[in-house]
DNA sequence: AATATTTATATCGTACACGATTTAATCGTG
DNA sequence: CACGATTAAATCGTGTACGATATAAATATT
């Protein structure tokens, strides 16, 4: 809690702690799934980083690009849908997409709750600048296209069987 | 950029976008590896949530326990380099697991640039509590051991060779 | 038709994640 | 010994995530 300034202190006595305690250890680091998983999207993230700020775009930003492009003209809860968020991080995602000129938000004439998410002519011509960037993370995975279906397949049942998990009781 | 209050605005004529263009198009988001990990990552973390608030603890504080549960009295830089974090974001995390008791920050009297983390007993007692989380999210997940160890191998594998490609030139 | 309920976004507060910079301690070399 | 370079944390600013709540529009009910 403190800022830790950096003052001579009086040697803290060493302490020893047990360094192994027992046959029946929790999980180590190195076994479990999640922290790959973890690993991997924060990795995913890195290489996506450089590859998309030539265009001002963020991750989750490229992703929403993505949904709108295979169908445009969505509310903001239909997009959160397929991208399973919520409008709580998508309202702000949104505001800056439309900052960088790549969407319009304007409200269902309609149904006036409801905001309609459209691509600008800026957010559809960058669909083709873009196509390559999925390409560009395959190659860096450098896996092939097997194991990349095989993969993508797996991840898709453990996630769904995740969120079956939370959506109501198992 | 506007608040888009809900005031009635005059129809906005419908511009229906095309709905599909041509053949050669982007990738869609359900195609996308990156994608489905991005959503098992958070479905894993709205996973442990409950399982970990018990103890008032977040999925990345849980994971710095992990790592201290397997070697105690770590430097900051130790920590970052088994999690893949910095300081930037790892000393407020460590700030509040020191808040919430369950460990101590205190500067290395042989080296002040460095500082000692160190599990206190509240600590290394959650150990045993945490334990069962992690088999606990095996189960949601709803995977055979040989499933998780063989997603296990190719999450590490495909998370080392990200890296590789971010750390110095391919 | 007036009111209660539901629905769709938005807002607020907290907590990561990370690039860039800062500060303090140590090390290396003259 | 001094002074520049290096190293280890911390700080700062921006951008997700997400629980909880607020607000306004539409729908259902009485």
């Amino acid at each position: 809690m403190t800022p830790l300034t950096r003052t001579k202190w009086p040697a803290v006595t060493s302490n020893a702690s047990p360094e192994i305690s027992a046959a029946a250890r929790a999980p180590r680091l190195d076994e479990l799934l999640c922290f790959a998983i973890y690993q991997t999207n924060h990795a995913l993230n890195r290489i996506y980083k450089p590859l998309l700020q030539d265009h001002a775009l963020t991750y989750p930003q490229y992703l929403v690009l993505v949904t709108l492009w295979e169908r445009d003209d969505r509310s903001v809860g239909d997009l959160g849908a397929a991208l399973g968020l919520e409008s709580n991080t998508l309202t702000p995602l949104l505001k800056r997409l439309e900052g960088s000129g790549y969407l319009t938000r304007t409200r269902n004439p309609a149904d006036e709750r409801q905001v309609r998410v459209r691509l600008t002519e800026a957010g559809r011509r960058i669909e083709d600048k873009a196509r390559g960037i999925a390409d560009c993370v395959a190659d860096a995975g450098g896996l092939g296209r097997a194991e990349l279906d095989d993969l993508l397949v797996q991840m898709k049942t453990l996630r769904d069987r995740l969120d079956a998990g939370t959506a109501t009781s198992p």
